[in-house]
Formats: C-alpha cells, sequence, structure tokens
DNA sequence: GGCGCAAATGTAATCGATTACATTCCAACT
DNA sequence: AGTTGGAATGTAATCGATTACATTTGCGCC
C-alpha cells in the first residue's frame, strides 16, 4: 500500500499522487477527485518515515519530564500534547525517572528520531546534553529553569506573585508567624520556590528564621513529617505554605493528628492546585500553576521558533495566583493558643 | 552528519559502518574500533526513519488511553513505557480525551508511523478502527475489555477475586446491607465492574436492590453526589463499595458532611488503589488493581506476538487484590444508628 | 606456484516518499 | 500559421540507512 500502487491503479504518476497529498493546488480538480477515490479504496496512508527522510522534517516533538506519575505532569502534558496535535505534530514523551542515565539516553532516541524540537521540564539535565542537541539547531524549551544558557528559550514560572498574594492574605489575617514546608533541595524547582518564598519574605520585613523553614520531599509523607517538626516549634507557627499541594495534604494530615483545627488554630496554603486539593478536609487553599498553560506556551515556544516567528532564548512568563478556600482563616489570639 | 561522512572519515564504504552499528561481528575488530572513534568523534546518531524505512521495522508502539489526567494512567503509561524503553521500542502515546473522533485520528497517525503494535485501554474503540491496524497486521492488544474480537489480544482484569476478598471482609464484620457506587455507565469499564460486582452479590445470595447500586462518575463530586443520595436511604447502608478510589474519596466527603463516622458508622471501600488513598482521612481501604502491571503486561504480549513466541488473540489476567485500612470496621448495632 | 576458501570490505539496489526539471498540450496572441 | 506561455503531468534524483551480491585479500595446502 505505498504511493507506487496508489499512482498505478489511478494511473497517474507518483508525483501526481504526492501533489495531491500535499497540495492539489497544482493538479487539475478532476484527476485529484479520481486519486483521492483510490487512495480511499486502497485505504493508503503516506509513509511518514519516508516523508521525513526527504523533507528533512520529522514532526516530531520530544517532552521530557521527570516522571508521570508525579501529579504535576499530566496536565503539562496534556496542554502540551492537544496543541502539539492540532498543529499536527507528534510528541514522544519522556520520562527520565529522576536519572540522570536515563535523560542521556532520552536525548539520544530525540536525536535519533530527529525530533525538531524539545521541551524539558527536570531537574536532571547536564548542559553538555542541551549542547547536543543545540549543535544540531534543535531548538529547546526548558519550563522553569532558573538561569538559563544563551540560545534557549525558557518558560518562567512567576512564583513570586501567587506567593506575594498568599502572604498578604495571611498577613491581613493577621498571621506573624508562618512556616513554610520546603521541597528536597537536590530538585533545582524546589530551590526556585523556595527562594521566592525567602524573597518576598524578606521583603516583607521579616526575619529569616531558619526554624520556620523545613525541607519535605514534595511527597504527602514528607509534608507529614516536616509539619510535626514544625508544630514543636514554641510558639508554634499559625500558618503554613508548602511548596507543593502533597507537601500541604501531608500538613493537614500531621495537623489533624495533633489535635489541632484548620484553619482555627493554623492555616495551610498548598502549591500548584490539583485536582485532589478541592477535596480535601478542609479543601485547601493553595497557589494555583496552570499547568496546561505551562504546557501551551511551552509549545507555542517551540512552534515559533520552529516557523521563524521568533529567535532562541526568548523568555516566556506563566503567572501564579492565590486561590482561597477553607484551610486558612485569621491567625489565633495569642493567648488563646492551645497545647 | 550522516553515514556518508563517517565512512569517509573513517576511509571505509557505508556497509561497513552499518555492519559496526548493527552488529560488528562481521568486521574486524581493528576496523570496528577505529569507525567507533570516528562514530563519536563527529557525534553521529543512525537517523532511524531512514533504518526502519528500509528494514520495515519502526520499533514504535501506539499508546491509547483516553486521558492521562485521570490518576488511574499514569502508572499504567510508566509501566508500559519503561518496558518499552528497556527493549529499545518509542511509544507514541496518544489521549483520546473520550473523543471518538480523536480516537480516529489517533490511529490513522500510528499507521502513518508505521506503529509495530498498539495498546488501546479506552471505551470509545470503533471496531472499524480495529480493522484497519487488523487488515495490516498490526498487533493489537485490549486492556480491560469485555468482548474481544478475533486475533485480538486481551489482558483481562480479574475484578471478582477483589470483590470477592472485600465482600467477603464486609460480611464477615456483620455487614449485610451494602451499597455500590458505579461509574458512568457510557463507560465499558465502568460496567465490567459494575457486572463483576452484581455477580459477586449474587453468588452470596443477596437479593438485587436497585436502590443499593447508584450511578457516580468515576470523579469525586459525583462519589459525593452518589453518597448523599445512599444516606437517604432507610435502612442505610453500612457499608459502601466504589467502582474507583475517586468515588469512594468522594464518599468519605458526604459521609462525613452528613455527621457520620467513618468506619463506626459507615464502612467505604475504593477501588484502583490510587496513591492518594493512603492519606485519606481514615486511610481508605480499597481493592488494587497494579496499573503498572497492567501496562507491562500489555507490553509484553505485543513484544510476544512481535517477536513469534505467542499468537495473537490470547488472553492474558491481572488479579486484584483487597488492601485493607482504616476505612472498614464492624458493622454498627443495628439500634444504635444515629439519625 | 596455483587453487580454494573464508574473512573483510565494497558496490549498488532498495525502502517510500518529495521535488527539481522536463515534457506535453492547448489556448491565446501577433 | 507560428510563437508564447501556462497548466497538468511525468521522469528521475534524492533523503540516509540496510543488505544482497560482488570483489578483494590473505592464508593454508597439495
Amino acid at each position: 500500500m505505498n504511493i507506487k500502487q496508489v499512482a498505478k491503479k489511478a494511473r497517474v504518476s507518483t508525483a501526481t499522487v504526492s501533489r495531491i497529498i500535499n497540495d492539489s493546488s497544482l493538479v487539475s480538480p478532476e484527476t485529484a477527485r479520481r486519486v483521492w477515490r483510490t487512495i480511499r479504496q486502497l485505504n493508503y496512508h503516506p509513509d511518514s518515515q519516508a516523508r521525513s527522510l526527504v523533507s528533512g522534517r520529522s514532526r516530531i516533538l520530544g517532552l521530557i519530564i521527570s516522571d508521570i506519575t508525579n501529579p504535576f505532569f499530566p496536565e503539562l502534558v496534556k496542554g502540551f500534547e492537544n496543541l502539539a496535535l492540532q498543529n499536527h505534530y507528534e510528541v514522544i514523551l519522556n520520562n527520565t525517572n529522576y536519572d540522570p542515565a536515563r535523560m542521556a539516553t532520552c536525548v539520544r532516541r530525540l536525536l535519533e528520531r530527529r525530533a525538531e524540537g524539545v521541551a524539558i521540564m527536570t531537574s536532571e539535565m547536564d548542559p553538555e546534553l542541551t549542547d547536543e542537541l543545540a549543535k544540531r539547531g534543535i531548538p529547546i524549551v526548558f519550563l522553569d529553569v532558573g538561569s538559563v544558557r544563551n540560545r534557549i528559550s525558557n518558560i518562567r514560572v512567576d512564583y513570586a506573585q501567587g506567593i506575594r498574594e498568599a502572604v498578604d492574605h495571611l498577613i491581613t489575617g493577621g498571621h506573624r508567624r508562618i512556616g513554610f514546608i520546603s521541597g528536597p533541595m537536590s530538585l533545582k524547582s524546589a530551590c526556585t520556590r523556595k527562594s521566592a518564598f525567602l524573597k518576598c519574605w524578606r521583603a516583607y520585613g521579616f526575619a529569616e528564621d531558619n526554624g520556620l523553614i523545613v525541607e519535605g520531599n514534595h511527597k504527602i509523607d514528607g509534608g507529614e513529617s516536616a509539619m510535626s517538626r514544625l508544630l514543636q516549634l514554641k510558639p508554634r507557627p499559625t500558618a503554613i505554605l508548602a511548596s507543593n499541594d502533597l507537601s500541604a495534604i501531608g500538613a493537614l494530615g500531621a495537623i489533624r493528628l495533633a489535635g489541632l483545627r484548620i484553619p482555627e488554630d493554623i492555616s495551610v496554603i498548598g502549591f500548584d492546585d490539583i485536582d485532589f486539593g478541592q477535596f480535601t478536609h478542609p479543601p485547601l487553599a493553595t497557589i494555583r500553576l496552570s499547568r496546561t498553560e505551562l504546557g501551551g506556551k511551552a509549545f507555542n515556544a517551540l512552534y515559533r521558533i520552529l516557523h521563524g516567528d521568533s529567535k532562541k532564548g526568548e523568555e516566556y512568563n506563566v503567572e501564579t495566583h492565590f486561590v482561597a478556600r477553607e484551610s486558612t482563616g485569621p491567625a489565633p489570639q495569642p493567648g488563646r493558643q492551645t497545647q
């Protein structure tokens, strides 16, 4: 079922069939109709490998993430993929599983498949690997990476905005002792979030009190243990900001386990706005980061480079915003603090 | 950076380079070393499109699912992908978003990419589309589809086993009125689960009481509203089985909202064993369906067909098992039922 | 020394498309 | 009538690999 068989059956040359598949404008309408009928009859599907071999365009994009089972990523993938498919690109999804060696494998495979562009959101990125890609002129878009090398585009996440809104909200509610549960410091994105928090913190003139910042692991159990450490502080923090929603959900559990009430005793705010946050008890206030938008912007960045509408190395921006839900309330009166 | 340039630089023919890339046994070790050095120097990566064009093997597998943002799927994808990558296959992931038209697009794209095999776990599968694939001899594996046409392999999920274990557990605890929150009846998998429950139900000699079976939507909000309907029954059910964990989590919320305690007033059991279930309050008992295993078996089924180790149309099996957690307990004494 | 054989390597056809260039055909214009 | 031009279509080179078949080389043996 190749182009020759179609050409033969329709009594035209392969060139004509090819023209019809790609752009019928150079072919008489009558011939086009006849050939289309043959194509349908034979159920012909052009071989994209052959097409891209000669055209030099694979119509494949790579998307490299850490781990699809991390609830942060599915929406991002969906946002990227939907746009890609609409624009007739195929997406090859790569999970590095937080393993640098696997990352190298991913890049090699994308090179062999002749991917036209690559979007990357992982911590374990060896600069040599990006050079591999860059050397071949393959556009790269990083998502949420602090410092970006020359000629590599970046989608910045404006953490500061959302954090400012959240802290404003807490301060308006009378909170002054705010704890922070960070992600694992081995993860670049966790560091970025922590330093955005710290920066906001200092901007409010608060002293940097290390006891109020504890490290979790961006998972629920890490949030639980981080929170139980925070609960031992005296005076206890009246509000908690977590580096992601999973940590915050863990914190909810630890607080409840300690016999305290949310938000009467402690307010909790997460980060990301994963779906589950709406259904925790109480529903989790959070800072929304639209991952669909993040994925979509990553695709657009690549698309614009591939179509010459923009240069490599541009910066894009995704905003974050505070989402109020029932897990925050006014600070408890100092005297009434239980325990 | 193609094979010719490597051949030229290493002063050998392209055939020799090709042999070295694929299987050096026909080449003198000395030449092989020299050519490998050149390959590394030039940073040559063979073009997989060209390779598969002539070899007739794309080393691409398709994986078609409904929606990656549904927490059921990420682990399945991971299980499939990990094995595929280990065996040097590339995976093209397709989300149909529950849209039959999009499903058709997915299949067409996989045909054009000359995928060597396709694994499918969706409801919206038009038999014409599978025929398209089957006609071209592309092996297909369905995951968890009730009735399967000839020459199509199937990974069966043994729902009965897990449900039996769960119901046994409840009955041992004295429960006799057990409600069931089903998924949307528009989804084939939801129907399969419901009928497995009903079958088990009848096997225990219980009368089929339609009031005890209400339809949710496999999401949290649907579980909430289904549960609040179940709470209006008199006498109220003392235990609930849900068609998936999200529905069960919704049920937990509705029960708490009604001022009842879990498990003292009502026991709840979910289905799937998603990660979140461990962190609900109380932790959610569930019926575990290993999605990693499901994905892995799907790959193995395809792999064995592609390597001639098995025929098309074989059946595989994935077990399900009850996982006890704190959301179940003994049935409340009839007299002591509140409200 | 010549023959045969195996190991090492090369030559060229091939996969299925695209596309530059060539050809054919017919209408319009001088 | 002859020339021109453009529309429609065809011919054949090309993309980057693999591989059947051909060739070269070197060694052992009689």
